[in-house]
DNA sequence: CCATAATGTGAACTGCACGTCACATTATGA
DNA sequence: TCATAATGTGACGTGCAGTTCACATTATGG
């Protein structure tokens, strides 16, 4: 996030008109889907003419990627941050998981529009967007490898799997659920507490003794 | 499957033309999504006129249509069967995952269609077929859902989560890790043994007493 | 072998969406 | 106040993709 100071009213009003143009085609895109929405739609809920959109973005990808890029880098930095705020290593994975439903509750046509892109197919859009979300996601779960690798080591954790596996299988966990909750809060309420999805991987499901 | 018996020829070449448009269809669709395949490129690659493939096929979403439902209804069948087959719960949920393991292998292109539209957004085509699918995949978990309730009432299973849940994170798992695979064999082969995969949920993180 | 029906073909029609640009409007500051 | 620059506008050019349909080709069976 940019300072507002040192910024002349101009400067200032480009820029809310730059969010308002990106915000309008987010909503849009999370609606729709990149493909059946139109430059002119998007300039039309911004209330702008298409001119003066195609003024601050290039073109329809440009603007696509510059709107998915900044959004992702902010999940990931507070997602990074959850994971690093804390000593415990259970406490990072609460704090994941908390801060993580936090993201998806705050801001869901993002998430929904990043699940459209990121989890379906590599196609939707040109590929280099998506290898740059990618390659961000990919990094963040080698980081989240690094918590279950120390919980390890400091044997808090028992080695059930692989540290690389068990953080895809808790980013994984995580997004599904929150998905749920996500499309069908009626159906399925998530819950605040961090620890009923948590002990689907804390808890074994058999008993065995180790 | 239809029977191949009691058709004349020009049936059975028919069926055959059909089928060609299909995968020529799937291939292309799989490789570069819905909205980036033109009905001229599915002529083109299945060697007929375009015109032929209308003769076929109403319009381009009606071939989507046909070609995922006939997909989604073959894989869910042979999951069904999976976890019907055998008598022990524990049986079940590792013949669940094998068959899905191998059904991924056999057919790659068509399952990251399905991921593509599936787990995407509910948007990348018109929403009637996304619902079909949704609902589809809504009557296998629950059928999967049962397998963990018959387990934790035989006391099996610990009743570490409601056994829906547990139906959607074992879904939720296989098919991460199986994308995984599907994506890069190479840095993450998938192992044979379907036990890799269940210990996640089998053995629980930390050693908790009951 | 030929008349008729069934099937296959692809040029052309239609409409839409991206992106441009000449002009209109608004702001600046001398 | 007014000349000049900066910004905003939306009609239009361009190309592409879905769909149609009149005609060509092939099959049927008498």
């Amino acid at each position: 996030m940019k300072r507002n100071e040192n910024l002349t009213r101009r400067e200032r009003e480009k820029q809310k008109q730059r969010e308002d143009m990106l915000a309008a085609a987010l909503t849009l895109f999370s609606e729709k889907g990149y493909h059946n929405v139109s430059m002119q739609e998007i300039a039309g809920k911004a209330e702008f003419a298409i001119g003066t959109l195609y003024k601050f973005f290039r073109n329809k990808e440009d603007l696509y990627k510059t709107l998915m890029v900044e959004k992702v880098d902010s999940f990931q930095s507070a997602l990074t941050a959850a994971i690093e705020d804390a000593d415990d290593e259970i406490e990072k994975l609460r704090n994941y998981v908390r801060v993580k439903a936090a993201l998806f509750q705050a801001d869901a046509p993002v998430i929904r529009l990043y699940f459209a892109e990121t989890r379906g197919a590599s196609f939707n859009v040109r590929a280099g967007l998506d290898n740059e979300i990618r390659k961000k996601h990919e990094q963040f779960l080698k980081k989240l490898a690094l918590v279950f690798e120390a919980g390890i080591r400091k044997q808090r954790f028992r080695k059930i799997a692989a540290p690389y596996d068990l953080a895809v299988a808790l980013d994984s966990l995580t997004n599904t659920f929150l998905h749920l909750w996500l499309e069908a809060p009626e159906l399925h309420p998530f819950p605040e507490d961090p620890d009923i999805l948590l002990n689907i991987l804390f808890q074994g499901l058999i008993e065995i003794d180790p």
